[in-house]
DNA sequence: AATAACTTTCAATTATTTTTGAAAGTTTAA
DNA sequence: TTAAACTTTCAAAAATAATTGAAAGTTATT
């Protein structure tokens, strides 16, 4: 396979990724295409290089530097904007785990909280209720307190071994 | 807040919750539906309940079995179906986990080793290429791994200490 | 202050995904 | 074996999400 080919290739299968997880196509491409690139890149290179219109390349770029993880930058003697990524796949997984979890797993937390707490009469459908969906806020507290501090696990030395045990 | 609006808004939260991780709303909406349901449910009821139709019910209803969290139940007697969701939440995660992963992340990552193994020529742009992907290989295969492992790790009581450790 | 070089915005269009509902399929009971 | 009680399938419709492109906005240069 050429380099080409390999570029593209990657590019396209991030993209598909992202849009499995809730990501949009162009927003992972386009990050996908900055990680790869040892320089920062034009929005008019952008759009070239992915055949997507101005407006799609701006918006999504404007996505991409909210979540953290796309940069502008800024070539002495040149007029137009440079972008680059977040090449540091750890700062770039804390980043996004960050942020998706402000976005969506508080305020889930916030409604699961709430209707976890009615009072429940003494039907078991209710007590079932409050039960199941105690269960759940705890659990998701949990995931969500532990996706944050897995970077930091990882790279911890106790982490390392308890991982090695764990095989 | 009473019983049949907490409800209903736990629904409905799920379900939103769901569709930004790349699940359909209502697969997540008949999932939440049936987690909270201390009894199984019909196919009638739950068209009743989140006003779907017939066939949306029973395409959801068979993606949710597929993905082994939502099984079918026969009372004696009734001639129809009756559906329960995996209620462990342990469980719920090791099962949405190993299937994200077979149908996500395994295929992403035969792709990235696939493209991080070009020979790369001397110009830097496919040197960069080929570090940044062999990174990202690396780095994948381990979240992945991680993933797998959480529950397990969760449950473990080193884990826990070193989760206290980390506060 | 006028112009050129660029970026952003957003209403309209296009593409994608989800949902519907009725016909076809299946199973059980009489 | 027929009919009733269900479930599944899938083409068409509806809903949702992404994309375009041109006008408006911004900033730097002369």
């Amino acid at each position: 396979m050429e380099f080409k080919e390999a570029k593209n290739k990657f590019v396209q299968t991030w993209g598909a990724l992202g849009s499995q997880w809730g990501i949009n196509k162009t927003m992972a491409q386009i990050h996908a295409l900055l990680m790869v690139s040892n320089e920062a890149v034009s929005m008019e290179d952008i759009m070239e290089e992915l055949q997507i219109s101005r407006g799609n390349a701006s918006m999504n770029l404007r996505a991409l530097m909210d979540w953290g993880i796309v940069y502008k930058e800024y070539k002495a003697g040149e007029r137009k904007e440079f972008f680059t990524a977040e090449k540091d796949l750890d700062e770039l997984a804390v980043k996004i785990s960050r942020e998706r979890s402000k976005r969506e797993i508080k305020p889930a937390l916030k409604i699961l909280k709430e209707v976890s707490t009615i009072e429940a009469k003494d039907s078991a459908e209710e007590k079932h209720f409050v039960d199941q969906t105690s269960k759940l806020y705890d659990f998701v507290l949990k995931a969500d307190n532990m996706l944050d501090k897995m970077t930091e696990f990882n790279e911890n030395w106790l982490g390392r071994l308890v991982m090695k045990i764990m095989k």
